[in-house]
DNA sequence: TTGTACGCGTTATCAC
DNA sequence: GTGATAACGCGTACAA
């Protein structure tokens, strides 16, 4: 017996007196081979402990079954539930996944970028890092005729598909939903650059204060560096504090949201008749906070999915390149009215 | 010009007139090489844009530069903080990560773990479906050479490496906690088999009441079948509608004790006076709960890079079956003492 | 319906 | 220091 045994489809065919080419297509349910053969081959393999090299059988492909996702960090509750969904998508259709984090850092994410070529995954589906203004890091996926999916956090342009949520629509409606609650001061946090998510939900912000004839008030926006809960208390605390206070907030986030609240509880503030709070993304702990935080949904699993099946629809069409081009599918957004915002 | 063109080593050492042996060496700094040739083939093989076929270099080693992850849900935020952990400790070794989802199925758990051979990953961690028992199907890893990392949810018995906290330990420290602000009547809600790491929890809160000779009650003590919000929401009013009231819960997961503690506001049930509470994981939802949420912290990142480095380390160590030895490594946990515990 | 023979890109083992 | 060549395990034209 020997140490490091590993059983092929050549020690099969050995066994049984045939080709390892009849093994190979019998394995497979090849047309060609006829019932009992393939019943005979499946039944030895069984026996004999044979199991598929994924890796040799790739190699001819030049292709992994396997589908890479590079995204800033895991640990968000919207990034987790969306690999949960590519994950899904992609074991139903017998592919893997591998993770790759950039931590919200450029040249990681080139890194990353790299690595994930040089494993020849069969497609890429990425967010992109906060800083993240050049993606000519992508090109090698588009020369290569690997699928590319971007999602939540896209590129400005670049000629490949897209899967994301109207973030204009939803801040419009976020800010709407406050409007309608009868908050006539509505304050802002807002990050990232000029083309990131944050500003698209600050553009939907904008519309819908002038939309109702409500002046903009440089003072209720605020900015902030990162989404995270230590810059989400300054911001909440210096819009609290302003002389002339807001009666309503449009947080981008549940995390800012729920700072908001903490804040105006500390302050003696109250939500939500004081101060009318709505997040985005519905995390657990909007559901947690005291008042519970209306939000916005997004559907983060379901993106992921999309996401996946958007690449495995696409593996075989080797588009030219002049064919490429930009393909954005827009996921539903919802507002979820809880009491932090329930004024009527 | 090609299509899909491909620069491979040949390629290089055609335009070079070198063997590719010699490129495959100058590409991977060999000793053998000069500086010059050395030099000149990575510039001519950037100049070409070459990248390494990771697929090919797999195939003669049989073992992709990967780490298969097996795990019950990638959504918990104690599960996605140890994906990241694993994921940073492999990425600084130029390993990639293959995530898997077992959705707490054993039979899901089973085909995963051959899709993982399959794969011919270079090493597994994995934190065991709820339901498993039999854990055979690891087998292959064993007998494979392959080294096996259990994290967190364990089996009872396996020859491998463990990396775990004392759930026992900290079972006892929580209970003892709540002793110490003077809990007399200390409930407590378990779940799982009784290998689990929630049988272990228990059995640490049964010796800290009997240390303390305070009796035990098996109406304190309720078992639900899944950690989930339902599930807690019931078992909280179960508890908190005994004739004879709890005056401290034991929860050994955070969202056990969020919902104890929304269950006893909504009966006007005063957290931590009459009612002190503690979790398990230190999960975001413990501090956003009003009280704050006590809870005993888990080491759930340094676990990931902890198994992620066994894995690394245990790489090419090529032991015979009789050296295989069950390695069990400890991380610490700390109790978090917040409002909703802090009698004194 | 089955067999033959070669190629996928790289690296290890010799030989020079 | 460098080159030639055989693997690694599988799939697939093409032949039979």
């Amino acid at each position: 017996m020997k140490e490091n045994s590993e059983v092929t489809i050549y020690d099969i065919a050995k066994k049984l007196n045939l080709a390892t080419s009849t093994i190979s297509r019998g394995l497979k349910d090849h047309h060609t081979i006829s019932k009992k053969t393939i019943e005979m081959i499946k039944k030895t393999a069984a026996e004999m402990g044979y199991r598929p090299n994924n890796l040799a059988a790739s190699l001819r492909g030049n292709k992994m079954r396997t589908i890479g996702v590079l995204l800033p960090t895991v640990t968000q509750p919207f990034l987790s539930s969306l690999i949960s969904g590519i994950e899904i998508a992609a074991q139903k259709a017998g592919y893997t996944v591998i993770i790759m984090q950039s931590h919200d850092s450029y040249e990681e994410e080139v890194n990353l970028t790299q690595s994930l070529y040089d494993n020849r995954v069969s497609g890429v589906i990425c967010s992109l890092a906060m800083g993240t203004k050049d993606t000519s890091h992508f090109n090698v996926f588009i020369e290569n005729n690997t699928p590319l999916v971007f999602v939540d956090r896209v590129p400005q342009s670049f000629e490949t598909f897209h899967v994301i949520i109207d973030n204009f629509s939803a801040g419009y409606k976020a800010t709407k939903h406050l409007i309608d609650q009868g908050c006539k001061r509505i304050a802002h946090i807002t990050a990232g650059s000029e083309f990131s998510i944050y500003h698209e939900r600050k553009k939907g912000y904008l519309a819908a204060l002038e939309e109702h004839n409500i002046p903009f008030d440089e003072n209720l926006c605020v900015k902030i560096n990162s989404v995270t809960y230590d810059d989400a208390a300054k911001a909440s605390e210096k819009l609290l504090s302003l002389k002339s206070r807001p009666d309503g907030i449009f947080a981008p986030g549940d995390i800012l949201g729920v700072s908001a609240i903490q804040c105006a509880k500390r302050m003696g503030i109250k939500v939500p008749e004081e101060l009318a709070v709505i997040g985005f993304n519905n995390d657990p702990i909007s559901y947690i906070i005291d008042p519970n935080l209306s939000t916005i949904t997004h559907p983060a699993s379901k993106m992921g999915q999309t996401s996946a099946e958007i690449i495995l629809k696409n593996l075989k069409q080797s588009r030219k390149k002049d064919q490429i081009v930009k393909q954005i599918t827009f996921l539903n957004t919802e507002v979820l009215v809880r009491e932090s915002s329930k004024r009527i």
